[in-house]
RNA sequence: GUGGGUGUAGCUCAGUCGGUUAGAGCACGAGAUUGUGGUUCUCGGGGUCGGGGGUUCGAUUCCCCUCACUCACCCCA
């Protein structure tokens, strides 16, 4: 009979219990840190109409060419969502707001899908925070925004290394984007030639992101290039050095960089992101800026918005790296059961249920094992408590209570059990004994 | 999508210049200790040597393909 060995698809990964300690640990920091910048919760659906993502995204990016995860049913083509920002627009549209409460801003936490080549750091399904301020283009907003992502990085212990960059730049907004990248093309093009290929292939393709290319050849041939600065128009210009202003304001430092261009169609004046560059190659752990036409362009009415979206899988990653991330293992229970020779097994699963009837976790040991084993298992699992029953105990009405930690134990009237147990948790752990 | 590296027990890795029963440490289970945990000792279970094909009397070892992981590129969180 042959078996087949199912495993997990490509760029997938299981998240074990052990994995889920860091794990919650990010989603519990982001949901508090979104709580105090005054943002809400949103969770649109994971699905969307390809459409969706081929208007806001981008027709030619790589994420919409080739990177989509997408089902066809009959007439209708969805796609997995691959960035969090379209959905979240699309709801806000749905939802009028625009017309009832046209500032939201707005957060969420969830898988990303994309089709690209995993490799560490990178996974076709990988998870994303993000947030999306919509509704305003008060430069204040740029820089809450951009100091929450600095906050969540710093509040990991990140930014206490002194490893975080955060660079910023404005792309400019309309026409100031065209004139610059006219200008670009045309410092460019007499040199075409002797620009490596990809960076030729760029020219046609997206000509901005010819200036951070990190071929040598290519930055050399960069000198001198034109800066998107020099283009802005003085409208934009003011927004973006109130933006400076304000995040100077509350002490976040950033450095402006020109090269920065994000990938994304949508994006338009205040862009910034967030590297660890001790990752190298995949240092950059967050991304995000204005996108003040999108709404529109997706059928809503015409507001400015604000967004960004750190990836977990890099931060975690970076965390790892920094030593930061405690291997904890896994909660336990309070209490593990542990029954000796003499005993009927259900009096294990009694004992639990007394237990968690009074609201305390309990497990007890399923494979009728030696006590010796129990007991080691109960350490195993995590517990703080052992109680154990064996025939005098039973037939006196009584359980031992045993505190794993300082290794004291009691004898305890069953019916006082719960109570007990109770009082012996909210005991303050015994100092580490040294072994 | 392109190029390089790797793939032996749950984990970390040895090994076979092609030769018959593939090893270690850790982990796991049992016993020493017939009612009590992180030490020690003894014993034990567990591997189609990633998968498929080829060369060969014989392949885990050599060749090809494939899958997965990994590093870099494209791109990006």
């Amino acid at each position: 009979m042959e078996r087949k060995i199912y495993r997990v698809v490509r760029g997938m990964r299981d998240l074990l219990p052990k994995d889920l300690v860091a794990w919650r640990r990010l989603e519990a920091h982001a949901a508090d840190l979104a709580r105090r910048f005054g943002y809400q919760e949103i969770r649109p659906p994971l699905l969307e109409e390809t459409e969706l993502f081929r208007r806001s995204v981008g027709e030619v990016t790589d994420i919409v060419e080739k990177e989509m995860f997408t089902v066809e049913r009959g007439e209708h083509s969805f796609t997995l969502r691959p960035e969090g920002t379209a959905g979240v627009v699309r709801a806000y549209v749905e939802a009028g707001f625009a017309k009832t409460a046209p500032l939201q801003k707005l957060w969420y936490l969830g898988p990303m899908f994309r089709y690209e080549r995993p490799q560490k750091g990178r996974e076709r399904q990988f998870t994303q925070f993000g947030v999306e301020c919509i509704g305003s283009l008060d430069p204040r907003l740029d820089a809450e925004c951009i100091a929450l992502a600095v906050r969540f990085f710093e509040g990991l212990g990140l930014g206490a290394a002194g490893g975080l960059e955060v660079r910023i730049n404005s792309m400019g907004d309309g026409d100031d984007r065209d004139r610059f990248r006219e200008a670009v093309r045309a410092f460019v093009a007499p040199k075409l030639a002797q620009y490596s290929e990809d960076s030729q292939r760029r020219f046609e393709r997206n000509v901005l992101r010819i200036l951070d290319s990190k071929d040598p050849r290519d930055i050399e041939l960069n000198r001198g290039a034109p800066q998107l600065i020099d283009f802005l128009s003085d409208e934009n210009r003011e927004h973006f050095d109130k933006v400076k202003g304000c995040l100077g304001a509350i002490d976040v430092k950033v450095v402006v960089d020109p090269t920065v261009v994000r990938g994304l169609d949508y994006y338009t004046r205040t862009i910034f992101e967030v590297h660890y560059p001790a990752l190298g190659a995949r240092s950059a752990l967050c991304g995000g800026g204005r996108y003040d036409h999108l709404v529109e362009q997706l059928g809503g009415p015409s507001v400015p918005a604000v967004g960004f979206a750190i990836g977990f899988s890099g931060t975690l990653l970076a965390l790892q790296e920094l030593g930061l991330l405690a291997d904890d293992e896994p909660t336990g229970p309070d209490v593990h059961v542990v029954l000796a020779d003499g005993v009927t097994e259900l009096e294990g699963l009694l004992l639990a249920d007394q237990l968690r009837q009074a609201g305390l976790s309990a497990a007890f040991d399923a494979e009728g094992r030696r006590m010796k084993a129990q007991m080691k298992n109960a350490v195993r699992s995590g517990a703080r408590l052992a109680v154990i029953l064996g025939p005098e105990e039973l037939e006196r009405g009584e359980v031992q209570i045993k505190d794993l930690l300082s290794a004291e134990q009691s004898a305890v009237p069953r019916a006082q059990l719960p109570e007990r147990a109770r009082f012996l948790l909210a005991q303050v752990p015994p100092t580490q004994v040294a072994p």
